[in-house]
RNA sequence: GGGGCGUUAGCUCAGUGGUAGAGCAUUCGGCUUUUAACCGACUGGUCGAAGGUUCAAAUCCUUCACGCCCCA
């Protein structure tokens, strides 16, 4: 955007000109105008009081607020200005102000910041109205807002500009009320079960607790890489170690994928880790928090989504994964469902690529993610996780072949992922160094052997279980949004050309 | 990475080869209970960018940029 008013639309121009009008008056940003109340606070307090209460009363009040309305009938005009908790109407009388107020005012617009002080009435239609014998510019606004009826549609300019987004649009704004509702939820469900929520290092330099490509960074004064952590979740479990047996954090993570609807670049996760729990325990309590938070968010169990209803209200389904790979697939041979080479031909059917270092388990979650995931509708809990496939999980005690792990989906999505973690250290160290050479293999996403949480791990992990929530999804579940984009207030974007 | 759709006034959108339009906003005038206020007049555009076809391009073609959706 260039400087040079000669440039600007003459709408801008228009009102560039006020402002140096404002500024020969004046200080044109004062600062001194206080309110005594919200519009919502006035709604509310004085929802039953009719008009001749109300000037019985004289309920002198100071409201502020972006002038959003601005309705001129000669010598009497009604506005509605906008403040964070919604709007107030406010009625001016050129007789009832100040000499010259009322002419100055008629050069004010909307999208104006505006303050207004006088006694409440109740308009004809039944409004409750602020009558002011004060009102005054505290900040002129030099851009014109988006046409008051349609709003702001244009997707880029919403993600681009959210500021703009946010004054016109009362859903947008709606979205991010939730999603900071539903975050306090979580907060206020695990403090009460004693949770210790912790903040650990988005930089690290080894990385880990995830399959996943990072971003790298650099440490100029130490001349050293650093990666943009991909998980929290090896730095969480050295502080189950250290003794804090329930540790949460909520915060950002950084992963070098493709941008969709569903994936941003930065995105942010619930990690949690209990200790003495196993993954059966974490379901349980996932399935409480979801529950009670449709209930506290929503208002009911039935959460509606993009045309879809999920439930819930119920106790949510478990299925195994190969439960899930045989149902999709239902001419697939259950005797061979880990016969690798039988996989492998499946996954040829299929069209999914085979590399020559996958074993059986990673054909079988290959296979569940073309097939099955998609199909996972209403809320389930898939559990048995493949060990090949979980490098930080707890075998199973029956079957080696699988991990007490499991994931959670909706609507064909995957919300969460947990297990029962691994806490032997020298079977994490094996898993480590299979994961190193799946790296040396050419695959970016394998974790690197990260020799201080062996360390960390043979001091000695309690029998712990962990889980990490996706919070965009779930707000985009909540809100009804079909976009990460809409539950990000910056949502990542190409860079915007200005000339 | 592939495919589809889109980009026209500040905003929301029309305009499929022949003089760039509407509503809202702006500006001016009127109006002391409006609710997308209303009435009257006016103003506002390198039609995303570059190139090409054509007597003539917002419109057809090519490339690029950005966005949205689907697929990998």
């Amino acid at each position: 955007m260039t400087d040079k008013p000669q440039d600007e639309s003459k709408l801008i121009a228009e009102r560039r000109r006020k402002l140096d009008a404002l500024r020969v008056d004046g200080n044109a940003y004062p600062n001194d105008f206080r309110r005594n109340a919200t519009a919502d606070e006035l709604l509310t307090t004085f929802a039953d009081h009719t008009d001749e209460t109300l000037r019985a009363e004289n309920v002198q009040v100071a409201v502020v607020g972006r002038m959003m309305a601005k309705r001129v009938m000669g010598k009497a005009s009604f506005i509605k200005l906008q403040d964070r908790s919604g709007q107030i109407q406010v009625r001016l009388e050129r007789d009832h102000l100040a000499e010259g107020v009322y002419a100055a005012f008629k050069k004010w617009d909307v999208g104006d910041i505006v303050g207004a002080s006088g006694a409440l009435f109740r308009t004809q239609t039944g409004e409750l109205t602020v009558l002011a014998d004060e009102v005054r510019l505290l900040t002129k606004s030099l851009r014109p807002l988006p046409e008051k009826f349609h709003g702001l549609a244009d997707q880029e300019t919403r993600y681009r500009q959210r500021y703009v987004d946010l004054i016109v649009n009362e859903e947008s704004r709606k979205v991010f009320r939730t999603r900071s509702a539903i975050i306090a939820y979580i907060r206020a469900f695990l403090d009460a079960q004693d949770y210790l929520e912790v903040e650990t290092p988005m930089m690290q330099v080894t990385k880990g607790g995830a399959v996943a490509r990072p971003f790298t960074t650099h440490h100029n004064a130490l001349d050293m890489s650093l990666f943009l952590r991909i998980a929290p979740e090896l730095n969480l479990k050295r502080l189950v170690v250290g003794g804090f047996e329930r540790v949460y954090e909520i915060n950002r993570n950084f992963r070098n994928e493709g941008v969709s609807t569903q994936h941003n670049p930065e995105f942010t996760m619930l990690e949690l880790y209990r200790a003495y729990a196993d993954y059966e325990d974490l379901i349980e309590m996932l399935e409480a928090l979801l529950h009670g938070m449709a209930e506290s968010i929503l208002g009911t169990t039935v959460v509606r989504y993009q045309g879809e209803e999920f439930n819930f209200g119920e106790r949510f389904a478990r299925m195994t994964v190969e439960e899930v790979v045989r149902k999709y697939n239902p001419d697939l041979d259950p005797a061979r469902i880990r016969d690798r080479g039988y996989l492998a031909g499946i996954c040829k059917k299929l069209g999914v690529a085979v590399r020559d270092n996958d074993g059986a388990g990673k054909l079988q979650i290959e296979i569940f993610d073309k097939t099955g995931e998609h199909e996972l509708r209403q809320p389930t809990f898939i559990t048995q996780y493949p060990t090949e496939v979980s490098p930080l999980s707890r075998r199973n005690d029956a079957d080696p072949f699988v991990t007490d792990r499991f994931e959670f989906f909706i609507g064909g999505r995957e919300i969460a992922n947990g297990f029962s973690e691994l806490n032997d250290p020298e079977d994490q160290a094996e898993r480590f160094r299979e994961q190193v050479a799946i790296a040396a293999a050419g695959d970016d996403e394998a974790m690197a052997f990260d020799h201080d949480y062996i360390r960390a791990l043979e001091y000695g992990l309690p029998p712990t279980a962990g889980i990490g929530v996706g919070i965009d999804r779930l707000v985009m579940l909540l809100t009804d949004s079909p976009s990460i984009r809409d539950v990000l207030l910056f949502p990542h974007m190409r860079p915007e050309v200005f000339d």
